[in-house]
DNA sequence: GTCTATAGAATGATAGAC
DNA sequence: GTCTATCATTCTATAGAC
């Protein structure tokens, strides 16, 4: 299905692209389920439905397996914020971001997990990514923070603890969903659900910060 | 140090309160540094400096050891609510909750991690105290926000929301700690860093769900 | 590329001397 | 209560047939 058909090995590559696939999104969710020592390259074979050693063959080891996983949401991630340079007002640039992190917690929360668990272990294999990327993606998007701040579009708060609070409420629906769901009374939430959640994180944290809203720039 | 001097058995039994309290605050720091599955209990003995079979003459599992970990830092959150009973505004019980929060992330950040990472996994060990404990606390303290938000003391919030907020945003600062730290320019928090953090979370929080300010009740 | 069988290392837990 | 020695199990990774 995702052959080019001009190769004559494209159907084999078609092929080697789905079984990639499929043990990457296993894996994603095995590992967020057990962390990565929890989970197992037998369970993630066994729940892809392949063996073992067919994992080995495609990651050489069980790390670099994991490694892909975790660039995986973190990318995602970086790519969310593209509203930043988009959108011209704080109202719409970080309402944009905020609603886009929902979405990726209730899409992807098994990324979001593994990411979590990483980092919590003082993310012993992806601390290079924190250094550089990360570090470099932060300090741009601080600049376009106070750059609001300056035009006195929202108030002066630390922009770091802004980025934090909006990391950690949208990252917390994907990573404490088992918490949430107990107290939803046992049942996930449903679409109205999700939506109310999203209005109401992106209404506190955009009020809490004093934006000017409703302004047509 | 802690015998009460009156039981024959008290210079024993307060070697062994020492060596429990030693085994609980070291298990904690691997359980957080590894999950539960990598943490071993040779890697606590030998941070406690104990024979690993010590071990398993105080806690007969590893299971054991661990559920006393998460309950330990469960108990420490419930009580840090107190000021929704004993403070008459939201202002003043917010903030005084929330202030409580960050003052833990800071002082127990093992134990907050070892929380978040038994519930990324589906609590697996501590499943009946989400069902139990945490559902009874968090109706009561909705009770109190309602009563808030029916006086017009705050903005109309869904008060689960708020919770989840104050609850992500605070132990944010403990879990990804390496993240705040790696992003500090690979220097922890000092006093006057962990001052302004808590005193932003505080603020941005309490505008963003209208708060009336400075009223004294 | 796929699969079976297994090597080699680590772990939770216990037996039993002191 | 403390510690050494060890068993039974489990896991990563690979060898080698197909």
């Amino acid at each position: 299905m995702l052959q080019t058909a001009d190769k004559p090995t494209s159907k084999r590559e078609g092929l080697r692209r789905e079984t990639l696939a499929l043990i990457l999104a296993t894996a994603e969710r095995i590992f967020a389920e057990h962390g990565f020592k929890g989970a197992t390259m037998q369970a993630i074979a066994d729940e892809a439905k392949l063996p073992k050693a067919n994992l080995h063959y495609y990651f050489p080891t069980k790390q670099a397996l994991y490694r892909q996983v975790v660039e995986r949401i973190f990318n995602i991630w970086l790519d969310a914020a593209e509203s930043f340079d988009t959108e011209a007002s704080p109202e719409d640039a970080l309402g944009t971001y905020i609603r886009k992190k929902m979405e990726i917690s209730r899409s992807h929360p098994y990324g979001s997990k593994v990411w979590a668990n990483e980092v919590i272990h003082g993310a012993p294999i992806i601390h290079d990514y924190l250094e550089t990327t990360l570090t470099e993606w932060t300090e741009s998007r601080i600049e376009v923070i106070e750059r609001w701040m300056a035009e006195g579009l929202i108030d002066a708060v630390d922009p770091r603890h802004l980025l934090y609070m909006i990391w950690s409420t949208t990252q917390h629906y994907a990573d404490f969903s088992h918490q949430i769901t107990t107290l939803n009374g046992g049942v996930p939430f449903d679409d109205a659900q999700w939506a109310q959640a999203t209005e109401c994180v992106t209404n506190i944290i955009l009020k809490g910060i004093g934006v000017r809203r409703g302004v047509p720039s």
